[in-house]
DNA sequence: ATCCTATACATAGAGGTACTAGGTATTGAA
DNA sequence: TTCAATACCTAGTACCTCTATGTATAGGAT
């Protein structure tokens, strides 16, 4: 990443996956969740969706079919496939892991029960 | 990513920093730690490790300087600099409004509320 | 009428990351 | 002496991230 965003994206299909789990919803519509979700912290932007979009699209985990709005607007419509909820399962459980090891080293704050340096 | 195994590299840099907030540690002994605080569910190998250590160092979140074990073998040592501990506060920060939204979007289960499709 | 904003889709391309595969060398145990 | 563990490293492919940019329609404001 250029800037600081890496773990946005990084988390942007496990959050897919999981808005997706939800209900079907279009990308533009995918976009205002996510900052509903996360109290407008995160703001994504089409280029970083769509393209996502068209790899889990690519990869099976979502189904696509073209709509139109009420308003008139045409709109593609995303739903998760039972392969999309199997890569969900699997990242929510991953998601544990690193969650879990990550509440660890950020807890301990070890009080350095060896004084010597642990790699001593 | 061309496996799974993207969601725990995406975090590896906060995990790194993590890890080394709470004392300096060489590279090899950082990836048995994360083995450890996953209970062996996290599996770095040295080749995903170094080069991120590098980046890190790199950018000025890291500094390295070399020591020996008392087995005699060279160790490269990592502390933490002062703009390392501002990227994890700011890494800590990104990883609450991430997990936040990911809490919602796997517990709603939106009921639906709206019978018709979102989209409609 | 005209402009602007929001909606709604999309791709190109620079630059960066992730991970496998492979390499070096030492220590100590079987 | 052979093997596993420790301990470092890089090359390079494949892939991803995000900015910039483009298209088009609807509806409100001026």
């Amino acid at each position: 990443m250029h800037n600081g965003k890496c773990l946005v994206a990084a988390s942007a299909t496990t959050l897919v996956l999981g808005i997706l789990g939800d209900g079907d919803l279009h990308g533009y519509a995918i976009i205002k969740r996510v900052g509903e979700l996360s109290d407008g912290d995160l703001r994504w932007n089409e280029g970083m969706l769509y393209p996502l979009l068209h790899r889990l699209e690519r990869l099976g985990y979502l189904q696509a079919s073209w709509g139109l709005s009420k308003a008139g607007r045409r709109r593609k419509q995303y739903s998760i496939t039972e392969e999309g909820r199997g890569a969900l399962a699997q990242r929510q459980k991953q998601w544990a892991i690193v969650a879990d090891a990550l509440r660890q080293a950020w807890e301990t704050s070890r009080p350095t029960t060896e004084t010597k340096p642990g790699w001593a």
